[in-house]
DNA sequence: CCAGATTTGTAGTGCTCGCTACAAATGTGG
DNA sequence: CCACATTTGTAGCGAGCACTACAAATCTGG
């Protein structure tokens, strides 16, 4: 009994390629033609690889997640809710314009315009994109607790309100929005934090 | 020389079916059957009356602008910037979860996640959005004339700032928000407005 | 009531979609 | 070198897509 035909490809690297083109064309809109062209193999491989179209989304959408874990932590242990805004708008400002990717975020280019058909992708996303608003929940509440926010403010509406703004400068990206009109726009947000920032922490203003 | 078998279906209201199709499924999402089923006619009489589909969208994004155009007048026609911010974002809280039509907007919904191929559908919906912005823009500038915003306040970032939260509000809706996590994202963006609006009129804070 | 013009419904067209059957190719264990 | 297991490339499946050819139906002008 042999252990047969060793892959050609690797697992990583195709699902990298794959990653993209959903991110460039969304769900519906990458055919598997495109998706196999960019991974360098064809149809079958595909299938005894990933199982399916939407599985391979799934591979992809796990992959992204898993790169941007560094970040998000980094952006998490900022000191102050103002600073964990700031970073955060501000590197999305700066990734979604990264010419190395495709514009905007795949969490949101990847999943809207799906038709409602059998298909749960856009709800797939959007459970993915209430984590990171999660995720932003709960260091929300910390400042609360610290002090760094103000008693009157709702963490969660802060959360959701940031996951919004993040998701609207995604589009605007796909859009072909540059840099610097990503950037205006985070700026001017970062300001409705700051309203409910406790003020102690900068000293003399 | 007769003048023909008289059409059987209304125009405008065979829009608004195919309106309503094109923003719950989005511009690829939509199937010439789901617009026929909805519009009551058949595929020969979609084609005579509006010629394609990528003619029937644009014409239905005609008819959406053209209906919210008093709204917007309303908007615009408020006093202050901060006034005009508040409407603007609190009125689109209340639409985009209206139950009387899809969620979220045309504009957003119907143009995403368009395979990048010979359609120009997702820049012509970009196009549509930029004109909100630019009207918000003008708004601003002349918010700025009337000593109404700071005179360090960017009129442009302003308006790119309301349209990316528009924008991030539309996806939240489409993707199950509700009117109230709507309206919370509003009240919290529109603080940053009026960080830079001049306090002046509001007497004795 | 007939001739010309237009719309209607039926029934397809060619094309592309996600997906797969199949056989040749390539590996390992004995 | 031979069974056996797995992958590879080719070639094509049924289904659904946007779109249309065609003839029957329904109007007006004379």
């Amino acid at each position: 009994m042999g252990i047969g035909r060793p892959r050609t490809f690797d697992r990583d690297t195709a699902l990298d390629q794959a990653m993209e083109v959903f991110w460039r064309h969304g769900y519906e809109g990458a055919t598997i033609a495109q998706l196999t062209d960019a991974m360098g193999i064809n149809p079958p491989s595909l299938y005894a690889a990933f199982g399916s179209k939407e599985a391979l989304l799934k591979a992809a959408l796990d992959r992204y997640t898993l790169r941007r874990e560094a970040w998000m932590e980094e952006v998490l242990g900022a000191p102050t809710a103002r600073e964990v805004t700031a970073r955060m708008l501000m590197g999305v400002a700066e990734k979604q314009t990264d010419p190395s990717n495709p514009p905007g975020c795949l969490l949101v280019q990847g999943g809207l315009a799906c038709g409602s058909g059998s298909s749960n992708v856009p709800f797939e996303l959007a459970a993915r994109r209430a984590q990171t608003e999660e995720q932003l929940r709960h260091r929300f509440e910390r400042a609360k607790d610290e002090g760094d926010l103000a008693p009157s403010a709702d963490p969660a509406a802060l959360a959701r309100y940031v996951s919004a703004v993040i998701t609207g400068m995604s589009v605007m990206a796909s859009s072909g929005a540059d840099r610097e009109a990503l950037t205006q726009v985070a700026v001017v947000a970062i300001k409705a934090i700051e309203d409910q920032s406790v003020r102690a922490p900068v000293p003399a203003n």
